[in-house]
DNA sequence: ATCTATTCATAACA
DNA sequence: TTGTTATGAATAGAT
């Protein structure tokens, strides 16, 4: 409903259904353009994930043949038309010197080949290093919060339901005092409420191994909230 | 603004106005989806009059490779020889996947696209994040030292030299204290100290802006070391 | 080409 | 992914 600006989208999943909604509607387009003006059409798009995707109103290699009449007619003189093999080496080639650059890139940022690299260099992939970390904790801590309000929810709706049992159990034999409070520790009941403080803990503190933020265990409070201290450490 | 079917426009002056505007929408639909979403695009366009009409990101012949590329693989295998260009081919193909893969993790490093990791493999991602920046962060340390070094050298030599400089002139006019601190300030001889104080901390200090890294810039030594310490700063 | 009345596409949300 | 809806964008028809 929102107006919003042409550039690119950052948020991966956002980015996905819009790419996938527009390209629906490109197509659509296309095609009524085709069929009102009586014109050929070819769209060709590759994804940000180098999937392909193509409409045309009859064959796209039909189309793109045509393209190359029409544009070799234009080059022709200086060169004979370069065959495929030229063009597939071409990209070939190209391919190459992108990747040599992303991966000399992507040592730089794990912190190898740096000798290479002027202070002024070191001190911009310092700051680029830093950014990337910042969203990587900030999306961490996010995951990890919302994953402990699903658990503490849960834990809620299972203590109250446990609450309940109990009561029931005890309306059901009041003669029995021991009965009731015996089914606490029985696994086949309350099994789901140990759960909780055992494996979530465990994964909470999981997360944190880089030992910065195992610090303060004091279960003093209650369980739950213990487990929220650990999860939202920003480091 | 009545709404029309999607049929042939017979009328020729009315089917070429719906062209140009539709051709036009068409063309920014697509400019437009490529910057959302990082996609690369091309749109071949053939009028009924048999014009040509282009738009894509890059260049409408790389995309066509491209294209080639995808369309070639998925019918390979019933071709037996193996000739040249499906051996260029695959080794483009492989390129391509390898390509994609290590922008995916450069984007990760980068801190987008976050959205698709679990939180164990983001725990991962910081940790590299983390080596990855130690290891810059100690590389500058060496170099800003080394530099530091360097220049802590210069600097006893000038003023070594400055003293027997200074001793030399006071030897020539012995009867005229005045002369020889007066020197001092003269820029044909002493400069070089002089600039080493005021115009080099600046530079210095601008560096060291982020703050991560202003650790021991305790100046409890000698002025020299001082302006030292600042001047190496980079750029 | 310029101008609206409409239809259409789609961003955000569920 | 699919559907819904409030809005902004595209455009048919007229000038």
């Amino acid at each position: 409903m929102n107006k919003i600006r042409i550039e690119k989208i950052e948020n991966l999943p956002a980015r996905q259904v819009t790419f996938s909604k527009r390209r629906k509607g490109l197509f659509k387009k296309a095609g009524e353009l085709s069929v009102l003006c009586d014109a050929e059409v070819a769209v060709i798009l590759f994804s940000s994930t180098d999937k392909l995707y193509e409409f045309s109103t009859s064959s796209t290699v039909d189309v793109i043949a045509r393209f190359k009449l029409c544009t070799e007619d234009v080059e022709e003189g200086d060169q004979q038309s370069p065959n495929e093999l030229q063009l597939v080496t071409d990209e070939c080639m190209r391919l190459n010197m992108e990747l040599a650059e992303k991966n000399h890139k992507l040592r730089h940022m794990e912190g190898q080949d740096l000798e290479e690299l002027k202070i002024d260099e070191l001190q911009r992939l310092e700051n680029m290093i830093e950014g990337g970390l910042s969203r990587v904790l900030q999306t961490k801590d996010q995951r990890i919060m919302s994953q402990i309000l699903a658990l503490e929810t849960k834990g809620a709706e299972l203590t109250e339901a446990n609450n309940l049992l109990r009561q029931r159990l005890g309306t059901l034999s009041n003669g029995d005092g021991n009965k009731a409070s015996g089914v606490l520790s029985d696994p086949g009941i309350s099994t789901d409420e140990e759960d909780m403080r055992s494996g979530s803990c465990t994964i909470a503190t999981s997360c944190f191994s880089t030992g910065s933020s195992s610090s303060s265990m004091d279960d003093s409070s209650s369980e739950y909230t213990l487990s929220l201290k650990l999860g939202l450490l920003p480091r």
